[in-house]
RNA sequence: GGGCCGUUAGCUCAGUUGGUAGAGCACCGGACUUUUAAUCCGGGUGUCGAAGGUUCGAAUCCUUCACGGCUCA
């Protein structure tokens, strides 16, 4: 027998449930999952102000819209248009920039998960009068007497958990994932087996705000001035120039433009002296940090505790202590490449148990 | 002018007592990915400055030349 029950859409009576559409295969499918258990399901895609030039998929630009629209209409649902640029801009945006001149390296992705989708846009759903705010994130939300969890889908290899540990809590009880039980493949034969005019539509990756080929424009457009400086090594030699710290990241190989006997990885970022600082990958290798900026959803702190420190890195097992709205977490084994400003997120086997930013590297 | 050192992949260099070369960076390709112009995997792209000589065999030893650097007049 079930301790707790998953959210089971069949059992529940009809809901009015707003479902954020980025344009892709995931999220119209979500829609469509919702539309077809008969609640009553509205599509809303966040219009984040992006000039979409040739054509070019992204995640959050017109074209976002379009295919939004598009589904929509296949789905006989209607579609909103929010207007949510100016606080892309002032939450999301404005933060990815200081960040990076602090010499850390954000993602601006969870962000968005915490001021936008699941703050802004949810509250503005709950206004409207929706009982839920849906997304095709691979996530679950379940319920355990009367408490909220997030907790992992069941396609492991999607598993979106790690950006949406920023999601209140308290907000959890509004929230589906209505693609939280299915696999990706799964998702992709829905989406073809009912027509989806988004069914063979490439996954998004890069930011929906940034284009890969426009980071040096961006930061030059938007930072006060990028300094070049030099790079030394762990025993303060210098080995090479940089362009300015906001075009590197902790573990990043590429773009240092030194030639030695083995790699180097970059292993600090100084913004003070705005220096780089490189070593060989061994250097890059710590056991404890600590992060703020928090965010719970579990009081738990002991038994069985995993931690991922970025996106596309599996959980390790680690101890927390929680002390004064920080928390100090101590790997089992070294991780490699622990960097300031990524999340670190907490699970106890597939629930999460919150998480925080990384603010800086013990040992 | 003399002496010394150097010249090897696009770049920086390694190459043991002679057996036709290999690291890093760069570049290209691939994997992964709603964060990192991230990471990972694969690929050597070469008249070893030139010409002679010694040798079964020369990037390696000898001679000359060219170019660059340091140094002494």
């Amino acid at each position: 027998m079930r301790l707790y029950s998953i959210k089971d859409w069949k059992l529940k009576p009809k809901k009015k449930i707003l479902v954020a559409m980025s344009g892709g295969v995931d999220s119209s499918v979500a829609a469509l999952l919702l539309k077809k258990r008969g609640h009553t399901v509205v599509g809303a895609t966040m219009c984040l102000g992006i000039k979409n030039s040739n054509n070019k998929v992204q995640c959050c630009g017109t074209q976002a819209i379009d295919d939004a629209r598009k589904v929509c209409r296949n789905l006989k649902i209607p579609h909103h248009v929010f207007d949510f640029s100016k606080a892309l801009e002032d939450k999301v945006i404005s933060k990815f920039v200081d960040e990076y001149s602090s010499g850390r390296t954000p993602n601006p992705c969870i962000d968005c998960n915490r001021f936008l989708k699941f703050d802004l846009l949810l509250k503005k759903a709950l206004n409207m009068g929706f009982d839920y705010l849906a997304t095709g994130h691979y996530a679950k939300v379940v319920n355990i007497f009367g408490n909220y969890y997030l907790s992992r889908p069941r396609d492991r290899i999607k598993d979106q958990t790690y950006f949406l540990y920023p999601i209140r809590n308290e907000m959890l009880k509004y929230i589906s994932f209505p693609l939280g039980r299915l696999t990706k493949t799964k998702v992709r034969e829905i989406a073809k087996k009912y027509k989806l005019p988004v069914a063979n539509k490439p996954q998004s990756q890069d930011l929906c705000f940034l284009s890969r080929n426009d980071y040096t424009d961006f930061f030059e457009n938007r930072m006060e001035k990028i300094e070049g400086g030099s790079i030394f090594s762990s025993d303060g030699k210098v080995l090479g120039r940089h362009d300015g710290i906001c075009y590197y990241t902790i573990g990043q190989r590429r773009r240092l433009d030194i030639s030695s006997k083995s790699p180097l990885y970059v292993t600090g970022i100084h913004p003070a002296e705005n220096r780089i600082v490189v070593g060989n990958r061994q250097a890059l290798r710590a056991r404890r940090l600590i992060a703020g900026n928090l965010n719970f959803h579990s009081e738990r702190s002991s038994g069985h505790i995993t931690a991922k420190i970025r996106y596309n890195h599996k959980d390790a097992r680690c101890s927390v202590v929680r002390n004064n709205g920080k928390i100090e977490v101590v790997f089992k084994e070294k991780q490699e490449a622990i960097t300031p400003g990524q999340s670190i997120v907490l699970y106890n086997r597939d629930h999460v148990l919150g998480g925080g930013e990384i603010e800086c590297v013990i040992e």
